[in-house]
DNA sequence: TTCTCAAACAGGAATAATTCTTATCTGATA
DNA sequence: TATCAGATAAGAATTATTCCTGTTTGAGAA
């Protein structure tokens, strides 16, 4: 049951739980686009209409903290919230500002292996990510 | 001269040219970081005190549209300016939230061709790039 | 179960980056 | 040198995000 998920995985990395993070976590684990703040806020309102924008942001700060989401920055500035965990890039279409998830496992090894094999100077590499941009056929 | 290159440059790329234009262009040329608005109005003003803030914004603007220049967005969610033209990746200190140009023929021509030869479904590929994140030594 | 308290929440005010608006000015061409 | 489309200055407006304050809630103790 998706509430006993939620609830597990919300406990497990350290956050008390609350049905406003359960909701939270909740929309974000069924979307498959990388939705912002207010995308997030107009979902979750529909399983509990009193929630607050402030709490959307701070709830999902805190699941980036804590690990559950990855958070990053669109080219027009807006921050983009993404449930997915393992390493992998994006697809930003130039035409639709649409961005896609890029999984591809040979790729990223390609290059977890060639930035072993060639340390930057003065540089320690925690994340490596890879920005495609381009157009949807 | 550099007002002489700058000129060409603005009036190849088939943009009027004015004298903001070119205090605008030569700041970004100088300019080894990956200034924000902000900090291109700062240094315009040494060269040109009248200038508004406005102005930077859609001249910057104006040189990315004419490809005199690259846009993109840092993790907090502000507009950096970059003036190398040719793909370079970025390295950004998760600890310092400095980023530098990192760049790196070898990796840059080893993804190019792979993304050739490995085509993505339904996607025409213009620009590669790459984020590395970690933290300066 | 009820009590207690640190943490979380709602609501809205405040902030910061960016865009828009309008009246004025300027560079390129004739 | 006169013309005019396009560029600029100044500041108002907008948008995404953070902050503040009083109220509520979840989890553990009694």
């Amino acid at each position: 049951m998706i509430a006993e998920t939620a609830r597990e995985k919300i406990t497990e990395s350290g956050l008390k739980f609350t049905h406003q993070r359960m909701v939270v976590y909740n929309a974000l684990q069924v979307s498959a686009d990388h939705p912002t703040a207010e995308m997030v806020f107009a979902k979750v309102k529909e399983a509990n209409p009193s929630i607050s924008l402030g709490t959307v942001y701070k709830t999902l700060e805190n699941f980036v903290k804590a690990g559950l989401l990855q958070k990053f920055t669109d080219d027009s500035g807006v921050m983009r919230f993404d449930p997915m965990l393992e390493t992998h890039s994006h697809l930003y279409c130039t035409a639709t500002q649409q961005i896609k998830d890029y999984k591809n496992p040979e790729l990223e090894l390609l290059l977890k292996k060639y930035l072993q094999a060639n340390q930057i100077e003065d540089f320690e590499v925690e994340e490596v990510s890879l920005v495609i941009k381009g157009k949807t056929k």
